[in-house]
DNA sequence: CAGAGGATCGGCT
DNA sequence: GCCGATCCTCTGG
């Protein structure tokens, strides 16, 4: 029978759910693409992400609207990204209307094109399993930055999600990680069985 | 303007 | 499992 090879499709704002959770859970099995200066690409699959929802006391949007986080304020699919602990870069994808700041943060990932390029920001001894698992890593391995906040995913040049047309992975929730307010809300996404995603192994059954 | 804290990571016990 | 690094942002005075 005859196979027509088609590349991974590129998604666009109509094609993603607006509201936060919908959002979360929709992207998990999909792609994220970066495309380097010189034309070479590097993907992931989404295997984690978590929900930071309007009024949600551990969002950044939940004291209202500052200089960091106006990209949650603004439309939608759009990359928010900030950074951490004087350390990490966190990616994550806006959503809601325009003046609902919320957002979806992208946890981890799993190599699935350009694992050298990744090797070369994440150092050579590093396992394929951990180069895209946690955000800060997955930042650090794709060469995402502050650069790259407000950056329309519809149509930005360097950074893209995309349906490769793979079967859905089933999907589980949890207890986000790392916050310490509200943790307890279950807003964690994620690949059920994946050898990619982050935390403890407890907090992601198959 | 000073101080505190954070959606993390890697190394060590 | 615990701890320190490291720096940006926000808050309060």
């Amino acid at each position: 029978m005859t196979r027509f090879a088609r590349g991974p499709r590129r998604l666009s704002r109509a094609d993603v759910p607006l509201e936060t959770g919908a959002l979360a859970r929709f992207l998990i099995g999909l792609l994220l693409v970066r495309r380097f200066d010189d034309g070479r690409l590097a993907s992931g699959r989404v295997v984690e992400t978590e929900a930071y929802l309007p009024d949600d006391p551990a969002s950044h949007s939940f004291r209202g609207r500052t200089e960091r986080n106006r990209t949650m304020f603004g439309n939608n699919f759009h990359a928010y990204v900030y950074f951490i602990y004087g350390t990490a870069y966190c990616l994550n994808v806006s959503t809601e209307a325009s003046g609902i700041g919320a957002a979806v943060l992208l946890r981890a990932l799993e190599p699935v094109e350009g694992i050298e390029l990744l090797r070369e920001h994440r150092g050579q001894g590093v396992a394929d399993r951990d180069l895209l698992r946690g955000p800060g890593r997955l930042c650090l391995a794709l060469a995402i930055d502050r650069r790259f906040d407000g950056a329309d995913l519809e149509t930005d040049a360097s950074l893209w999600l995309a349906d490769d047309g793979t079967a859905r992975p089933a999907v589980g929730m949890s207890p986000r990680i790392g916050l310490t307010r509200a943790a307890d809300a279950h807003q964690r996404f994620y690949a059920r069985g994946s050898h990619y995603v982050s935390g403890r192994r407890s907090l992601s059954p198959g």
